[in-house]
RNA sequence: GCGGUUGUCGUCUAGUUUGGUUAGGACGUCAGCCUGCCACGCUGGUGACCCGGGUUCAAAUCCCGGCAACCGCACCA
């Protein structure tokens, strides 16, 4: 038996039939944490935020946008980003290691130290009370920041500095007034985006895991804190189970109502969209005993956030962060309001007010892991993807059983017809059993065989990937078989 | 970013210690034969020394630099 980790064997499979692999490899200077899809991963991914649009933007009835990349640099300024997503760090000037000056400092003197102080102050700190290396007691540099912003200009002229966005949803915040005043609704109301995030990291692993480009599929929830109360879609999901990790290390699971109860969470709002995602996730084929919210604490928590979950997944690489949520309050529609010196307030039942702001920010890269993760299984010396029908890249495959007596061209015939409506594959080489097993490694739930029979009576088999078993179907009931099966229904429709 | 280890066909790998090979094998893949349902077999083909520089008559092999991967540390909105 292999020694190697699910998460090799996983990685070994993607790259293996191209769902994603390094960016600009035939370059030797190609860099890490740039990742590309292949064919299958792009369909994969498409699929998944599919998924994410019928199962939360559509259900939710959110507006959902396509913000610009770049931005201009007053935009971070104002958001804070500028500033705040930095970090301050130090290295021993003899053995080199790296510390984050402000933690160091915490952890020696045990009281806390702000992240935004600046460096002289931290350097003066560390001066004062004679903090040196932990590692070999050696002189710590001065401190430096380092801001995982990439920054340049835009146009021929130096003056315009801008920024690749390091998430998503700074575009959400500077559309948010546009879109309320065109699309006609009411608090509280979620605009949605999925696009591309850039981060500087320092040192990107593990494929998918960290990356300095990534998808993320972002929600903000802009509400009045005061009318949370009478959320009412909080009844369609008070029954819910969730479990939870607190920052004490407590573990419990508790239902929604429960968990606004006992004041676990803020509010109903809160939870109602910590169920939505928990049931995405479901969706995507994870063990809902795998899937938990975990409270950070309030050295972890992003500048803007007043209380954060984190929704992870339990993966072969262990607990595995996927969503970031955050209580972002009114923090960011108020300093884009005053650093753009507009009003960003709207009128709420005749009172003007600056909404709250409630945001699920899914990293999808990483979602497309967890799904292939889960859907890995291995019997025997079969390798399939148990993917959701919904999420397979290829849905059916078309193949002759033999290639010959016409059983060819049968096939063909029959491929030329599902191909528009469904994502399939032909494939006449090697024996049939060989072809089964190359498409339940990419998890394509039914293959139809053309056999002897087809050319007398017009039926055909449709073999399952999960259980190899086949049944026999007319010809011309193929297409509504499929349709009911291979499209995400959801279950109240 | 620091330290350690490592880079050979798509994948796994032999060869590197001790410089001289048509760089070998297996799986995959392609062509053909075979094949009436779960990785059959046979024949043939395709395909690699991470990149740059140095040493040498000669470099996959030794040296230096870069890049990448893995592990540990640090970091991680």
């Amino acid at each position: 038996m292999s020694e190697k980790s699910k998460f090799d064997k996983v990685s070994d499979l993607a790259f293996r039939r191209g769902l994603y692999f390094p960016s600009a490899h035939i370059y030797s200077d190609s860099l890490a944490g740039f990742w590309d899809y292949g064919p299958l991963g792009v369909t994969l991914k498409r699929r998944i935020i599919d998924l994410w649009r019928k199962t939360i933007v559509k259900r939710d009835e959110m507006l959902e946008i396509d913000g610009s990349q770049i931005l201009p640099e007053s935009v971070f300024k104002a958001s804070g980003h500028l500033q705040s997503f930095v970090d301050p760090l130090t290295e021993c000037k003899d053995c080199r290691v790296t510390f984050r000056a402000d933690r160091l400092i915490q952890r020696r003197l045990e009281k806390l130290i702000p992240e935004a102080l600046p460096s002289k102050e931290l350097d003066s700190l560390i001066l004062k009370n004679g903090i040196v290396c932990s590692e070999c007691g050696g002189e710590l540099s001065k401190v430096f920041k380092f801001n995982m912003m990439f920054r340049f200009s835009a146009g021929p002229k130096l003056g315009n500095q801008v920024a690749l966005r390091p998430e998503t949803c700074q575009s959400i915040f500077l559309d948010f007034l546009r879109v309320y005043k065109t699309m006609r609704v009411k608090l509280p109301i979620g605009i949605a985006q999925v696009g591309k995030s850039f981060r500087n990291e320092i040192s990107p692993r593990r494929n998918l895991i960290r990356l300095r480009e990534l998808t993320q599929a972002e929600i903000e929830i802009f509400f009045n804190p005061k009318n949370i109360e009478s959320f009412t879609k909080f009844d369609q999901i008070m029954d819910v189970t969730l479990r939870f990790l607190l920052v004490n290390d407590q573990e419990l699971e508790l239902t929604a109502e429960e968990a606004v109860k006992k004041k676990i969470v803020q509010n109903k709002l809160v939870v109602y969209y910590l169920v939505l995602l928990k049931q995405f996730y479901e969706l995507v084929g994870i063990n809902p005993q795998n899937i938990r919210y975990r409270e950070l604490h309030d050295e972890e928590r992003p500048f803007y956030a007043q209380s954060a979950w984190d929704l992870e997944i339990k993966t072969s690489l262990g607990w595995l962060e996927v969503v970031a949520n955050h209580y972002r309050t009114d923090y960011d529609l108020k300093v884009h309001s005053k650093g753009s010196k507009t009003d960003l307030m709207i009128l709420d039942n005749g009172e003007k007010i600056i909404p709250w702001v409630w945001e699920d920010s899914m990293g999808i890269d990483r979602t497309l892991f967890v799904a292939l993760d889960a859907a890995y299984t291995e019997e025997k010396k079969r390798i399939f993807l148990k993917l959701p029908n919904y999420l397979a890249p290829i849905q059916v495959a078309v193949f002759p059983l033999v290639a010959k007596d016409g059983l060819t061209e049968k096939a063909r015939t029959l491929y030329d017809m599902l191909k528009v409506e469904f994502d399939t594959f032909f494939d006449e080489k090697a024996s049939i059993g060989r072809r089964y097993y190359r498409v339940d490694e990419i998890g394509v739930p039914y293959a139809v065989t053309i056999d002897y029979d087809t050319l007398k009576d017009e039926t055909v088999t449709i073999r399952d990937r999960d259980n190899k078993e086949q049944i026999r179907i007319k010809v011309g009931g193929l297409k509504d078989w499929l349709k009911l099966r291979l499209n995400f229904i959801p279950p109240n429709q």
